[in-house]
DNA sequence: TTTATAATTGAAAATGATTTTCAATAAGAG
DNA sequence: CTCTTATTGAAAATCATTTTCAATTATAAA
């Protein structure tokens, strides 16, 4: 479904529908977890043996234009890619797995407004991130 | 001060104080800028005209280890460093210069241990950025 | 102060991730 | 089905960062 409608706003946007987009649009569109661009590539090539990485780079590049995906910032690496979330919200994040969940933050926006002009800045954007282990990792750990 | 603070961790932890090294401690224990390894290089040569763009990699490294620095993440790029909050604090940073101010977070944590454990996660640690612009930025775009 | 030793240096080479180039291929409009 | 043009993957190029290495230098010991 939701690869169904990424696919769809490809096309809107004159991009053509390629096996090689296909694979990587399923494998982003519906994952739990942050993934690498190489990553991608590795679980993508199963649904398009001929992929090469530079599509999967390509490819990513778009989904991002549109607003599709959003690059995740890790303590060990800026390099992985999750489905965006709808409307603002934020991430709590396992370091183990990189499984990830978004919740909602109710309004921290009127104090960060708050914070950033006693500090003379103008806020036009902010991150929260909630880094952890879920409970699957946490349960192997213990084995 | 800093900076002689500073020199002394890197003494006390075995480390020899050279003039590489305190050319780049100087430039970065007091800055109010989130500065990249190159940026550092350049505001270092003054003070060491034979310094090499490899040296400030290896002591911004030693540094981060020492809980010195801290790496920032932007939009743009992850790869800027400013001095490390006292205590946990939480960052505002301008999209135009990089400059930084810490702010605290009246007791966040409780709520987002809640909200992590609702979705069977520990929470270790997290992130909270502001983007915006300062008040200097602001002020060169409306001239 | 001098000496000896081991850490540190900067240049150059190596690496690893990402981007660009380019000729061959394939999507999709007509 | 045909034609045009976007897209492809491989190889080369790029960029930031890391490693290698011989020369240098900080510092502990004599």
């Amino acid at each position: 479904m939701t690869a169904q409608s990424w696919l769809a706003q490809l096309k809107d946007h004159g991009y053509r529908l390629t096996k090689a987009r296909k694979a990587v649009v399923e494998t982003v569109a519906s994952t739990q977890f942050a993934l690498s661009p190489l990553e991608v590539f590795e679980l993508a090539k199963s649904a398009c043996p001929s992929l090469g990485v530079v599509t999967v780079y390509r490819t990513l590049e778009k989904l991002e234009e549109l607003g599709l995906i959003q690059r995740v910032h890790q303590h060990d690496g800026c390099n992985a890619y999750l489905p965006h979330a709808d409307g603002h919200q934020h991430l709590i994040i396992c370091q183990k797995c990189g499984k990830a969940v978004y919740f909602e933050g109710d309004d921290m926006d009127t104090f960060f407004n708050k914070v950033a002009s006693e500090h003379g800045y103008t806020v036009s954007d902010h991150w929260l991130q909630l880094f952890g282990i879920c409970s699957k990792c946490e349960a192997a750990v213990n084995r």
